[in-house]
DNA sequence: GAATTTACATGATACTGATCATATAAAGAG
DNA sequence: CTCTTTATATGATCAGTATCATGTAAATTC
């Protein structure tokens, strides 16, 4: 059956979101399009009306997500303005960052998967790490522009293989190591 | 027909080895176990005889490919014994490692893949990130054992994570910028 | 060298998942 | 209020894939 208007436009939007959030739980293809509809409550043939396919779709995911978790840095700058930087570290190497990967950082949760995909996700990716670069570059040390991006860079590199590596172990305890010693590596060198 | 308990000995080990490969390139659902089989040469009825499932070929491809990596930490310190963690990061953050998953890190290959992956598969994983935090470790600059861990752990986080940013991006001067953003991160500080 | 074992080939089977054709009922236009 | 449009539902199609049953010929064994 129909509906209206703005009841189509509030469906699409939750197809984005829910797709965003499955595809980093469980990886493009861990997840089909059924489920994504289905998790929002409608059924797999409507699907085509709001995208055009399955890449469709995990591009424009993709895409979202990283908006999403680039506020992240705005957000810290908001909430430590003398110290974004170890802000941004604490919230993204926390343990339900770690235990949450539906409503976090795409690459940590989809980098590998995104590598083998083609186009239109590539290219989302692409933006998206050049504004979480850009974003970065902001409130990283450095005298010079270009030293604050290539801290910013080596920063954000840091942040997701931690976040990586602390979500393939199979040891808790390992696993909070590997987040601790991120974190006290991008604390400022007070030599 | 039958082949000679050596040549099935050999068989095995091409089956795994070609495995490691492939799932590193095209990751555990993009690679079949027809398409393992056949890349070997052989057809995939006989797969069961040697494996008795396809999550038990990647525990056991997973673990080869961690065996295989982590031995370029002790042929890193053998070809620069003065400088062994840049001769690593100069290796890993090669265009031709960056441009090879199928022979490079399972890491950065797979760590999401592996994240949703169960039991024997994590397992592995975890010995060989073990392992990996090991082998760093006896390299890594520190007074004390726990500061050369903590910072071996937080240099190969640096690794994975840039590795990982520079196959997501479809921008060949952003991705060598990153690879040498983590380069210069990694050299040792001389304040 | 005959008897037995077995590694692999062939060919089902059963399931999943992307995509599309068609139907329907409700929204929006007049 | 009627007519037209269309967002979604239902159901089918088609391809891919893990796994298993059975056959066969070559290697071991005695």
């Amino acid at each position: 059956m129909r509906v209206s208007r703005e009841q189509m436009a509030e469906n699409r939007e939750r197809i984005l979101e829910t797709a965003a959030t499955l595809f980093r739980e469980r990886g493009f293809d861990g997840v089909g399009v059924a489920d994504v509809m289905k998790a929002v409550g409608l059924t797999h043939g409507g699907f085509y009306g709001h995208f055009t396919s399955k890449d469709d779709l995990a591009a424009q995911a993709l895409g979202r997500a990283f908006a999403n978790a680039n506020r992240w840095t705005s957000e810290a700058k908001a909430a430590d303005p003398q110290a974004p930087l170890q802000a941004i570290a604490s919230r993204y190497l926390s343990p339900s960052h770690r235990d949450d990967p539906g409503h976090g950082c795409p690459v940590a949760a989809l980098g590998c998967d995104v590598v083998r995909q083609g186009g239109a996700s590539r290219l989302a990716a692409t933006e998206g790490v050049r504004t979480a670069i850009g974003g970065m570059s902001a409130i990283a040390p450095g005298e010079t522009e270009e030293e604050r991006r290539a801290s910013a860079i080596a920063s954000y590199a840091t942040l997701v293989g931690a976040l990586v590596l602390s979500r393939m172990v199979d040891d808790e305890a390992l696993s909070d190591e590997i987040l601790a010693a991120a974190r006290a590596a991008l604390e400022p060198t007070q030599q």
